[in-house]
DNA sequence: TACACAACTGACAATTTTTTTCATTTTTGA
DNA sequence: TCAAAAATGAAAAAAATTGTCAGTTGTGTA
């Protein structure tokens, strides 16, 4: 875990230079989601989990600081059909936030880190005028695993 | 609003097919999204609206309605930032959602109803074996006339 | 017609998710 | 040292959604 906490001492960084502090509680919470990167976990979820570092934590600054995060771009909020809000940590050097595929079938939730959108948001740009700045983007299907069970059992 | 009562009738027969009955208050539900199209509306502010054409509606109702159009496929559920669930009817002819651009700078919500996403879909069956049946996809930027105007205030 | 049955409904209770309030604690910086 | 600012936990409140249930409506059938 020597990575994380370089990634920690980082993410203390940005928020020093938006003027705010990384308390322990903030701690927790950046280190509670980089431990379960690509999860999706709602606001509730981690809550249940950073308690378990750091005991002294209520919800409401848990969710004060997924706000803060998301302002700041350092996490991104993303909603899928239950509509709970839940949360990832944005790759560090991608502009962009990354894509996610929903199987319909085992309902798991698979990422893509490759942009694939850059010929289509120039499109967007030229055609209506619309200067993009980020996306989301969910493609709903079956994934490569419900597909080949689907195949066999015909 | 002869067109209107012509995709009523249409989407009457799609429930019926499923078993199921266009009552007076589903009517009126579906003749509101219509009335709105391209306003994504929530639930709440559909509830509000249906009472003054069908007054003998509970909001229950609203749901469960707007619940059996998004499973019939004849609406789609959104979500945009604000975490409210929002509700568009589905064009007629068109296999998946269509696209929204959500200017950060006024807050408008556009549309895009052409695809886009064709050789994106291919790509992705291709590279993760994962097969689209539909889609999500929402541009966050600076809309056309908040861009002009950006510009000359320069 | 009478009647059984399933679909559908509104009112309201309950639940779930998120935000607000407020008194207290911690940090900062003159 | 001490006042102001920032941050926090607990609890209340608000907002969004779902569940319950008794009553209604429409349909097919005896
Ligand atoms: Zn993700
Ligand atoms: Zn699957
Ligand atoms: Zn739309
Ligand atoms: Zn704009």
């Amino acid at each position: 875990m020597v990575f994380q906490e370089e990634r920690i001492t980082e993410i203390g960084k940005k928020l020093h230079q938006a003027g705010m502090k990384l308390t322990p509680q903030r701690r927790a919470t950046v280190s509670t989601l980089l431990e379960y990167q690509t999860k999706h976990l709602s606001a509730e979820e981690l809550f249940t989990l950073i308690k378990q570092k750091e005991p002294e934590i209520g919800l409401a600054t848990v969710y004060r600081t997924l706000d803060l995060l998301t302002e700041l771009r350092i996490a991104d909020r993303v909603t899928f059909e239950d509509g709970v809000a839940r949360y990832d940590l944005r790759c560090e050097d991608h502009q962009h936030f990354h894509h996610h595929l929903l199987c319909s079938v085992c309902g798991k939730v698979e990422e893509i880190h490759e942009d694939l959108l850059v010929e289509v948001e120039q499109e967007v740009l030229h055609k209506y005028g619309f200067k993009v700045r980020d996306h989301r983007l969910t493609f709903h299907g079956i994934c490569a695993a419900c597909s080949k069970n689907i195949k066999q059992s015909n």
